[in-house]
DNA sequence: CTTAATCCCTATTGACTAGATAGAGATTTG
DNA sequence: CAAATCTCTATCTAGTCAATAGGGATTAAG
């Protein structure tokens, strides 16, 4: 299960991604508009910043924008931010790869060979789903 | 991430696979031979049992054999009972459907889309893997 | 029938994490 | 300057994970 902080930061994100402009969008407009604790949000987005996937301006008038184009930013992305690595063990993780603690023989690991193929399809689906796209399917819907 | 229940838990059903007979297996031996803390262990197997993937025989000279054959065993039915669902929301998930405490429409949810996809993919990985043919896998690689 | 070996059950512990909140500091704009 | 914003650190509570303890119930063997 992905945690109530990657939630927030989705929808936060699919928020900038579907307004399209690129002026900085306040905190407390995200906030309320998504019934995210504005508190919590902010730590979130502090985050995201911190990776490229959004870009603050301070000030007044200031606020968050994406960090780069909504079609570059990917479901993957966002959770890898939020909830650590894809991967359902450290020995199978691509972009934090750990041997497991009490592991004999990786290359035998009956376990790790499931775990990997589990890997490998979640990845693909979510490192092909983006802002972009999820935003437009949004307008489709007639939901914005 | 999986749990560490969920490694135990898959350890010693593919110890008891391996072993192929149907004669019950001591918790201790488990225990040992996988380097499983036996109390831990114990209380692993009690709810795999309540799930019928494991069944027990008490008093002197009982212990655990699998509840069915092994190649009826999958890789999602023991992560299921040891971590929950697959999925990676409730609202995506199949063998246990929620809908998520602040959705507003599930229909048009651009998240939840991305999410059923990701939850399609690995379900259909980890349900085709099963005890079987991993301790099939592993007599190959000369690990037993 | 007694005894010893097993599984069965409940409770508890310590460490850690998730989710959320508070409050002050730094920065920019009008 | 003053007001609005982001930035940062600290804290709190509840819950979960991993592991342990200590019996009680059941059965096979002697």
């Amino acid at each position: 299960m992905i945690s109530q902080k990657a939630r927030y930061a989705l929808r936060a994100l699919l928020f900038l991604a579907a307004r399209g402009e690129d002026t900085p969008v306040q905190i407390s407009e995200i906030a309320e508009s998504e019934r995210i604790p504005r508190k919590f949000l902010e730590a979130i987005l502090l985050e995201l910043k911190k990776t490229g996937i959004v870009r603050s301006h301070r000030g007044r008038s200031g606020g968050y924008s994406l960090g780069r184009p909504a079609k570059d930013i990917s479901f993957a992305d966002v959770l890898r931010v939020t909830d650590g690595p894809l991967a359902l063990s450290p020995c199978v993780s691509v972009m934090a790869y750990r041997k497991c603690d009490d592991c004999f023989d990786e290359a035998v690991c009956a376990i790790r060979k499931a775990l990997l193929a589990a890997r490998d399809a979640t990845a693909q689906i979510l490192e092909s789903r983006n802002l972009a796209a999820a935003a437009a399917q949004l307008r489709r819907s007639g939901a914005l």
